[in-house]
DNA sequence: GTCTATATCGGGATAGAC
DNA sequence: GTCTATCCCGATATAGAC
């Protein structure tokens, strides 16, 4: 009936069970039953499921890692640029709570081909251990080099996210309103805590 | 030919291609190959697949929890046994680096699953949160909350290991030696960057 | 472009001999 | 306890009608 609706809508069910389920775990037929359409459309618009697979994954990176590389080469201050950083990640990977887990999962299952899309969306990370090094190098931080910063600084933004199955009901009696307003409270407080770490 | 050897065999060879594939995406098949036996043979030591997931799952489980709570529980200086706690899991899992991502996934993938065999390991989390929240009151150490407190912690020896795939390409250029020895430095400098950040 | 029907294959599980 | 052979189902993918 229409065309550009019914890749939308293949797309938009894949992401949610790929999401889901990992790659293995997901099925063409339950992708093609969330977009209501059936197995064999599904082969029409994407060849098979590898591809699917693969575009998915795609665009999930190509929506991420942009707007975290434009928030860290601006030039507020430094301090005032980690609060940015940190509240816009963690706002985005809250909006999208399965996202990590999925990713780190899949990049440990095949390793090369996530990391080819990383590479190929263009994203510096060279510039922007560079800025961290000048910093370092200023005394203005107080930390031993760039990749323990960035360890720390993703660690503590994603983890949270990636475990909440784990810890919602491991350290907060599985409430989830009150998860959602730890997560909430970490988007300020995970930078105190960061800022107050490195500060010199 | 003999009997608990095979089983042993089995369940190495399980670990293995279960961490590495994830429950769905390995086969018995391929865990009968590693285990030098056929799949009829895995049907007889353990059921089904199911199972066989499952019992690798409790014994990872009961490997890991034990030794963060009896370090965790001691009664050493606080911020020495946070040191203690930080080196022995950061130790822990770079001995066993794929368990972390296999563990978020099918946490992600089925969390009453994995959940149960968490909360019958016996594992007293609430004991360790109460010991953190004596220090908060004690004004020893400056963070909102326990689940801040842990969840912090968590994250940073978690995360860096968990993350290895995609996070030793891009800010070690791939160089595996490299990533080690910044794995070995985390025993020591998460501490530093951990207490720094709550230390009254 | 969308459907139904079907081919094909792989993987979990079982039967039965040794 | 261990093997070979086989069953059975579910999943990917394709053929072909509309």
């Amino acid at each position: 009936m229409k065309e550009k609706n019914t890749e939308k809508k293949i797309l938009e069910a894949a992401k949610i069970v790929f999401i889901e389920k990992g790659k293995d775990g997901a099925t063409m037929q339950s992708i093609a039953d969330k977009a209501g359409i059936n197995k064999a459309l599904l082969h029409y618009y994407f060849r098979s499921k590898d591809k699917l697979f693969n575009k998915i994954v795609e665009l999930t990176i190509h929506h991420f890692l942009p707007r975290i590389e434009k928030a860290f080469l601006s030039d507020l201050d430094f301090f005032e640029r980690i609060r940015i950083v940190i509240k816009e990640y963690i706002t985005i990977l809250s909006n999208n709570p399965f996202i990590p887990a999925f990713i780190l999962h899949e990049v440990n299952r095949n390793p090369e081909g996530i990391l080819k899309l990383v590479m190929d969306s263009g994203i510096r990370f060279d510039l922007i251990a560079k800025k961290i090094d000048i910093e370092i190098q200023r005394g203005i931080i107080n930390i031993s080099s760039p990749q323990h910063f960035l360890a720390n600084l993703l660690s503590l933004c994603i983890f949270p996210i990636a475990a909440r199955p784990l810890l919602q009901p491991i350290i907060f009696s599985n409430d989830k309103i009150a998860y959602d307003q730890f997560i909430e409270e970490r988007k300020t407080q995970t930078a105190d805590f960061f800022i107050q770490a490195i500060k010199a």
